[in-house]
Order: structure tokens, then C-alpha cells, then sequence
DNA sequence: TACAATATGTCCACACACGGACATATCTTG
DNA sequence: CAAGATATGTCCGTGTGTGGACATATTGTA
């Protein structure tokens, strides 16, 4: 796996993928905003904008691509969101027509 | 595989990774641009902005991803795009990013 | 011979997204 | 007790990309 075009890469896909990247961590565990922003900048080294990121999830759960469970730790309130059944379905065909792997029988 | 987001998700991949697509569509066969235009508008009832299209295989083409040759076809010249190897490791790793399966060695 | 198709290219008004500031509240640490 | 971290949210000027027109040349067809 190239390391050269990794962080252009990454760059790339936040920036005009950040759904479908939210939805994929999302689906590995659930988890809260603030949470995604640190993991993703220690990660890969990059800034995530929470104005974007905030915004994204609200829209990713009006869409029913992610249900959203308010966890109070102490007094501060979490947004743990999941991925629905939807969301599944939405990021499996995103992949599938990604990488061309739709069957004709499709259209 | 699921048809109820399928047509969404074709605009969303044509709008925001045009370049990573054409990469797919020009690795599975050389091909030029009039010809990805004419089959991705048949194949998902989608519109491509040709004004979008030749000045991305031109970006491409100068980034070193995909080698052009000029075909000509009575007098017509067509310009034949096929994917580097840069390229394909280009996409190979665009691939691994946004599945997550990078190993953590990449670090 | 005129129109549609093939084939590639540029350009511009406009809309949308970005970067970053502003805002609020709680908890932890020095 | 103040500063930084946790946690989420809005807003706006500016810059970038979109949609579509304009451009050109050849070939096929009615």
C-alpha cells in the first residue's frame, strides 16, 4: 500500500465524501462527533472542521442513515450515533457502484 | 444490492470523485472521453458536463495517471486514455483509505 | 445540404461549500 | 480559579466549482 498519495487521498475523501467516511466509522463502532474529529487528525494528521462535521451527522440521521442516542456523561451530553439498517444498505451500494461491481440485472 | 439509492449515489461519485472514476472506468479498458460520457449517461441515466470531463483526463493525463495516445479515426482524432502504473497504485490506495484497510504500519 | 452524432475544448455568471470565528456548557488539571 | 479539553452548535465573507453556453472540425444520414 503507497504511502505517497495517502494524505492527498484522505484530503480527498473528507472533503467531498464526508458522509460516506462518517457513515463507515460509524459503522465500525458507534461513536459521537467530537470523538470522530480526534480520531480522524491523529490518524491521518489532517483538520477536520466540526462546522462541517456537526451539520453532516444531523443530516445523516434526517436521512435515517444513522440513529442517534443521547448518553450524558457526568453533565456533559454525547451524541452516540449508530448506523440504521438504511445506512448499511446506502454504504454497501455506495461501494458496489464505486467499484463497478453492480450487476446489469440492476437497471 | 440495492436500487433505491443507486442513482443518488452515480451523481454524488460524479460530482465529487470524477477523477477516481474515470480512473475505474479507464483501467478496466482504455477508452477516451466521448466514449465514457456517452456509456456512463446510458449505463446510469446521468448527465456528464463534457465541460467537466476532458479538462479532468487532462488533469489526470499532467499528474502522470493515466498515458494519452491520439487515435485517429478517418479524420477524426480521438485521445485514448489508459491508466499508468502511478495510477493504479493511485487507485489502489484510494481504495484501502476509504474502506479503512490500511495497516497501521503506514504510520 | 442540413442536421445529428462524434470528439474535444474554453469560458462565465451564479450558487454552493469552505475556513474560521463566534457561541455555550461542563469537566479536568495545574 | 483559570485554562484547556470535551462536546455541540450557528453564521458569514470569500473562494471554488457547477451548469450550460459558445466554439470548432469531421462524419454519417435523411
Amino acid at each position: 500500500m503507497s504511502e505517497t498519495y495517502k494524505k492527498q487521498i484522505v484530503q480527498h475523501i473528507i472533503r467531498n465524501l464526508l458522509d460516506i467516511q462518517l457513515l463507515r466509522i460509524i459503522q465500525a463502532e458507534p461513536t459521537w462527533g467530537y470523538k470522530i474529529k480526534k480520531q480522524v487528525e491523529a490518524d491521518f494528521n489532517i483538520k477536520i472542521r466540526h462546522g462541517a462535521l456537526y451539520p453532516t451527522l444531523n443530516l445523516l440521521e434526517e436521512k435515517g442513515f444513522v440513529s442517534c442516542t443521547l448518553q450524558q456523561k457526568g453533565g456533559r451530553a454525547r451524541k452516540v450515533y449508530a448506523v440504521t439498517a438504511d445506512g448499511q444498505v446506502y454504504l454497501q451500494t455506495f461501494y458496489g457502484v464505486l467499484q463497478g461491481q453492480l450487476g446489469s440485472n440492476d437497471l
